[in-house]
RNA sequence: GGGGGCAUAGCUCAGCUGGUUUAGAGCAUCUGCCUUACAAGCAGAGGGUCCGCGGUUCGAACCCGUGUGCCCCCA
């Protein structure tokens, strides 16, 4: 079979995955297996791929398929958020392109086109994944908005409120006027952004003077039920208790003291506005202040609540006026009477939404919320497992961030004036009263206790849905039936999870929230180990953003490298837990190393048909420093590189099986990356290669083949495609790498992998010096070795001749003299050669290793002539300086007598 | 304002229990090679004030203190 020059990935990809999927690899059943379950981090329904996705799922698969390659029942779930805000705005988005709004539409109606728009995209991400390689299992695909899954949430909902967690509320909430809706703490971003301190000054009733306030938001002036101070303030003593005017509006205020006020911001004195802002909502509490509410749900002017104040005519035509045109109007108005003093600039933080990007208003709002203080107190597990390593969390830094946040836990506000969700399940009458159920009729049940003449058609459902984190919180546990059908053989089974990837920024919206529910509703932590990915960024650390235009097409990179190359791309860069800087040219090597992985193939391949028993393997075995090495034949070289390369194998198997397990997949990665390319490519493979269009030993030729067989195991996780291709083109095969079972380690021999160690530096040197002596690769040179250990090299010398391009290769006793002299270790390497040799250079060279050793002789030997060091240090390591120090002598000493052979 | 983290080659990062030479890797750079698997390649090389200062120790990139700069989270 004739293979392509270069590895072309596309058509492998597909045809793979839908092997794959024809053989239902990914399917998972209970057995008796250990389980490993993993759940995705169900993506927004209408979302689509983006470098986010790609790392997180990359590395949720390379977890899966390692697993699933080491006897565990591996189980990866997939499916999608119905992401209440976001879906819902896009929606609206669809409508108004389409000339509706949502106001014109009933509930109904709006859901209808809602699930239209989830039918049309919903799937489109889970496709996306296909082609990344996920090795998921379609059956299990879960939605949170199934039936099944909305029933869940609500009879959650119904349990929390049964047991006085949810309750109904009038609170400050932070507030989105683009969404219309209130949003949990977790959905307000904090900005730095450029704004003004405003100087306004407030006249005294009695005629007496004024008194300065700053304000950032002069714009809810009218507002204003209070002037405060703090009480130590001298400026203010003798204002406290008097009365001042609120300007356009001319409400008489008093003036109160409060240690909340900080003397030290503006002028001092800080005017009360409780509908508009938490912290004097807090003041104005505690004072008996009323909250006079001067912006409508769209942040819109509104004086509905001033009638007691009769506002002027001036007052009357804010109506309706946006908050941020309201602010100039009313400025430039203080400023027509006077009362505005000056105006600073002021750096400050405003939070915006999550999702529309809206300023928040903190607003008055009746609401549905968690008591999570009293929820955590009954389940400490939450606090607790993650302190004492139950959860586990990587990077481990990550715990302090947890711990804080749960220590300081608000309430949370869980309703959404939103239609998108799972609407919440509590039924008003007209006069207010309400009763929490799982249907109308068991509401009607319910409040007919209080009123027997109420009908089914008197009582009303909450028109808001949940905070969609208040359905995700069940993700791991739901997507098994684990509440809806609690007990059944599937959640006994997989539950609890294994591991959960997924994005620190997440950490409180979500990871958190799962583990409070676990211990909540199963008294179990959800997963034992959680992998946080950083962000991605792009190569110069700039956040991704459409706004930018720094987001690649995911899609489009895949077509262009093959989904391995942009896995390996994305993983090579991504050290556990910070941050990756998302960088082309790593899908490059990514692609170059699948190219790599080809040529080795198209290698091996080109020696299939060439297998011959050359010469005899009756031979004797000798123990010498090389380990055992079999003597006097063609074949003993190849003997050399095939037991260094199993030792090689074996060794970094057990490296990456430890690097895997501290979940340092980036390292992992690296260390197969090199074990290949360079182990395997450079160095073993031209080991063994015969001559050309010379015949390879077929014991040879067999046992390269099971290490790159080995080799494509390894990587399989990370690399799923090309190496199952190559396992198959390899060899007629009958079972699939992306289900086999991997061999147990194996030990490996320090003494062999040493002895390859020396070989490949004996090559390096010699290779150098050729270099550096500006010996053509062509020609050939003559080799002679000054060694204590003829017999070591005596079962390497093939691989020496052919490696260094030489001709011959003699052991002497002596000097030679006219050649150029290369030491390593001990031994001292004479190249011969008919090319004149510029012995300045040469000398150079020795020189400037003579001066090295001998530095470094110096700082060995004065730490060894340091008592207390000998006396303190550990016996092995004052041995380990001794040694050295011996070594470092015998150097020079070699490095000497070839100066002088020089000259 | 509170908390956490980071600073090592041009870039991205390893360096785990303080001692494996005078600190490593990948990428980038430079030099030489179209050597019959691979130029998407091969063989080599250069490149460091381990952020500054002070301390602990026989010994510090690593531990402690302090300064500086950057990042993240929370309010």
């Amino acid at each position: 079979m004739e293979l392509s020059k270069n590895y072309i990935p596309n058509e492998v990809e597909a045809k793979w995955y839908q092997y794959w999927l024809d053989k239902d690899y990914f399917s998972s059943k209970p057995d008796d297996r250990e389980p490993y379950t993993v759940v995705i981090p169900p993506p927004n329904v209408t979302g689509v791929l983006h470098m986010g996705h790609c790392l997180n799922n990359s590395i949720q698969d390379i977890l899966v398929r390692r697993a699933r390659m080491h006897g565990k029942n591996a189980c990866w779930v997939p499916g999608t958020d119905h992401a209440s805000i976001a879906t819902e705005a896009k929606v609206v988005g669809m409508l108004r392109e389409r000339g509706i709004t949502k106001s014109s539409l009933t509930r109904d109606e709006f859901l209808k086109y809602a699930w239209e728009w989830k039918d049309k995209y919903g799937g489109i991400i889970l496709q996306q994944l296909k082609k990344l390689g996920c090795s998921l299992d379609w059956n299990r695909t879960s939605f949170t908005m199934d039936p099944a899954y909305y029933k869940a949430v609500i009879e959650i909902f119904i349990k929390l409120h049964n047991e006085g967690i949810i309750y109904r509320g009038l609170r400050m909430v932070n507030w989105d006027p683009v969404g219309k809706t209130a949003l949990s703490d977790e959905e307000v971003i904090f900005k730095e952004i450029d704004s003004k301190l405003y100087y306004v000054s407030y006249p005294l009733t009695d005629g007496s003077g004024s008194i300065t306030v700053a304000t950032t938001r002069p714009e809810t002036i009218l507002g204003d039920v209070a002037i405060c101070v703090n009480p130590t303030d001298e400026r203010y003593k003798n204002f406290v208790g008097k009365h001042v005017i609120v300007p356009i509006i001319n409400r008489k205020i008093p003036v109160i003291a409060d240690e909340y006020v900080d003397a030290e911001f503006g002028t001092g004195a800080l005017k009360i506005t409780p509908a508009h802002d938490k912290n004097d909502n807090e003041l104005g509490k505690k004072h008996g202040l009323k909250a006079l509410n001067t912006l409508d749900s769209e942040g819109r002017f509104t004086a509905e609540e001033l009638a007691e104040d009769n506002p002027s005519e001036l007052v009357l035509s804010y109506n309706g006026i946006d908050r941020f045109d309201l602010r100039k109007k009313i400025v430039t108005d203080i400023s027509a009477i006077n009362q505005i003093q000056k105006i600073e600039d002021y750096k400050g933080q405003i939070g915006t939404s999550e999702r529309t990007g809206a300023v928040i208003e903190s607003r008055l709002s009746l609401q549905w919320f968690m008591d999570m203080k009293k929820f955590i107190g009954q389940n400490p597990g939450t606090i607790d497992s993650v302190a004492t390593d139950q959860i586990k969390f990587h990077p481990a830094k990550l715990k302090n961030t947890y711990s804080y946040w749960m220590e300081n836990i608000k309430d949370w506000c869980i309703s959404r004036q939103l239609w998108w969700g799972q609407q919440i399940p509590a039924y008003y009458t007209a006069d207010g009263s309400f009763a929490v159920a799982a249907s109308k009729e068991e509401a009607l049940q319910k409040l007919i206790t209080q009123d027997a003449t109420l009908t089914i058609n008197d009582i009303q459902q909450d028109e808001d849905c949940l905070d969609t984190w208040f359905s995700s919180w069940l993700w791991p546990m739901e997507v098994f039936k684990g509440i809806s059908n609690p007990g059944n053989p599937d959640y006994n089974y997989y539950y609890p999870t294994t591991t959960l990837v997924t994005g620190q920024d997440i950490i409180f919206f979500w990871v958190a929230r799962m583990i409070m529910a676990g211990y909540a509703f199963k008294d179990q932590q959800p997963f034992t180990d959680v992998y946080f990915t950083g962000m991605v960024r792009d190569s110069q650390g700039r956040k991704m953003s459409k706004q930018l235009g720094n987001s690649p097409d995911l899609l489009g990179l895949i077509d262009t490298y093959g989904a391995d190359a942009t896995r390996f791309g994305i993983m090579i860069a991504s050290p556990a837990g910070n941050d990756i800087l998302f960088d082309e040219s790593a899908l490059e090597q990514g692609r170059n190393f699948n190219n790599k992985l080809w040529n080795a193939l198209k290698l091996i391949k080109m020696w299939e048909g060439r297998q011959a028993y050359e010469v005899s393997r009756e031979t004797s075995v000798v123990n010498e420093g090389l380990g055992n090495i079999t003597h006097d034949s063609r074949l003993t070289t190849h003997d050399f590189a095939i037991r260094w390369f199993q030792h090689r194998l074996n060794q970094v198997k057990a490296d990456v099986d430890e690097m895997m397990n501290q979940f340092r997949l980036s390292e992992a990665l690296k260390t197969i990356y090199s074990l290949i390319w360079d182990d395997f490519c450079s160095w073993y493979l031209e080991w063994v290669k015969p001559g050309f269009e010379q015949p390879i030993d077929k014991d040879v030729y067999e046992k390269t083949v099971a290490y790159f067989e080995e080799l494509m195991e390894l990587l399989h996780p990370f690399m799923p495609f090309i190496t199952e291709e190559i396992y198959h083109l390899l060899q007629n095969k009958q079972d699939d790498l992306c289900v086999k079972q991997v061999a147990l380690l194996q030990p490996f021999d320090k003494s062999i992998l040493e002895a390859g160690e020396l070989l490949k530096q004996v090559i390096s040197a010699l290779r150098d010096a050729r270099n550096k002596n500006q010996l053509k690769p062509k020609e050939s040179i003559k080799l002679h070795i000054q060694t204590e250990s003829t017999a070591n090299y005596k079962a390497i010398e093939n691989i020496l001749l052919k490696q260094v391009n030489a001709e011959s290769i003699s052991y002497t006793e002596a000097t030679v003299s006219n050649t150029i002299v290369v030491a390593v270790e001990k031994d001292k390497f004479f190249i011969e050669t008919e090319q004149k040799l510029d012995t300045g250079a040469l000398k150079n060279e020795l020189l400037k290793d003579l001066d090295y050793q001998k530095k470094f002789l110096e700082s060995v030997s004065k730490k060894l002539s340091n008592e207390r060091f000998v006396q303190n240090a550990k016996p092995e390591v004052v041995d380990l300086e001794r040694k050295k120090m011996s070594d470092a002598e015998a150097r020079i000493k070699t490095i000497e007598e070839s100066l002088q052979n020089l000259i």
